[in-house]
DNA sequence: ATACGCTTTAACCATATGATCAATCGACCG
DNA sequence: CGGTCGATTGATCATATGGTTAAAGCGTAT
């Protein structure tokens, strides 16, 4: 109602919420974050959160069903993409960093989130796939095992099943932002000399991950 | 304190607490878990939590730790075993998935714990590695780093550097157990099915990634 | 017998925390 | 201006939770 009653900052309660409660249930994880937290932080009252998401459990629902759909829907388009297999492979990579390179937490944040309530997480995962329901996801596996059938066919690369395909793809694409804190260590890297690293896989994960497929 | 004292189920509180606290960690996570499960868990009192630990973070700290330990060092071995790289590589792999065979929900809680608490994480690392401290990292990539130009000078392989080498091979390795519960709904396996696709992974996986390195 | 370390029992404290409610604000309508 | 209704607030409640304490039981070693 009224759009732009205001100034520029177009201070909308419910989104401030969501907005404070991302970055406080990213940072603290789901059961460490406190509800008096993420009010200061949306600068509102404690009693506004439950005024709109009804409890912590319906906030935390709504958080996580965003950041599904920040993640998902780019990258399973890649996926399903008529589009040569050499194209879409450099796509899905490009996608999938580019915006894990905006949202470089919400790997993280997903996976903890989902490991701690996997009851929950597939009703979650389904909203956040839209209208297309939870089929999406073999639908995108059927049209990825037919094209990877015609190119073995064509004996330019060898066979592989589509889901052991998909998940090289996203492993090597979402571990390095996953496990980042692990890897920083490891490698003894920081923050820039991680960046690096990043900006390097970025262009040579493609080529690496075709080559693993030819014959 | 007179070791087996008692009947063959050798009840040593301390590691009784250990093992369920670690399982109440991983299952609700750190700030999910409760003292009082944990000791219900154990069959123990809650005031004997801390007796040994000092506090519910002392015992977060030695769980991890533990944890930790049970996870790196056989890898880091691998990594840094003067053996020819495509043995080096199946072994790496062979390595991980046997260990995470048995422990399939320990990345999930490695990365979640180091997700939220990456000050201290470095701390714990370092004692997972044992007494060789932190350097070990460094000297796994050396060692590698050295063996993947000899390989490249033979032209065996393309030039590529250890960090995304090692990052590439954990990553393949690691990602389907840490992402199990969302693979699981996008690919649409139930748990039978998934241990299929990991069977079927561990046969597979050396050869993509020893493909992905050929010139 | 005595001392000591492990363990239990039971109660208790201070605080943190999710949740709730009545009251107030502010825009819009008559 | 008075009224209506959704948005927002300050104060408060009930409970959960981490942590603590004191007393006692028990087995072993000295």
């Amino acid at each position: 109602m009224t759009e732009g009653s205001d100034s520029g900052a177009e201070r909308d309660a419910r989104e401030a919420i969501l907005e404070a409660a991302h970055e406080v249930f990213v940072r603290r994880g789901t059961s460490g974050a406190r509800m008096r937290e993420i009010a200061g932080a949306a600068d509102v009252n404690q009693a506004l959160l439950h005024y709109y998401f009804g409890s912590k459990e319906g906030l935390a629902r709504a958080v996580f069903g965003r950041a599904a759909r920040r993640l998902m829907p780019a990258v399973l388009r890649a996926v399903r993409a008529e589009i040569p297999l050499e194209e879409k492979v450099e796509r899905v990579i490009g996608t999938e960093m580019e915006v894990l390179g905006r949202h470089p937490y919400l790997p993280g944040y997903v996976l903890c989130e989902l490991a701690h309530h996997p009851e929950r997480a597939d009703q979650l995962v389904e909203a956040a796939l839209g209208e297309e329901s939870r089929t999406a996801g073999r639908e995108a596996l059927r049209v990825l095992g037919r094209q990877l059938d015609e190119e073995r066919k064509a004996g330019r690369i060898r066979a592989i099943k589509p889901e052991q395909f998909l998940v090289n793809l996203l492993a090597l694409a979402i571990f390095p932002f996953a496990a980042r804190p692990l890897l920083e260590i490891v490698l003894g890297l920081d923050e820039d000399g991680y960046r690096e690293f990043l900006d390097r896989r970025r262009r040579e994960l493609a080529g690496f991950f075709l080559r693993g497929l030819r014959p």
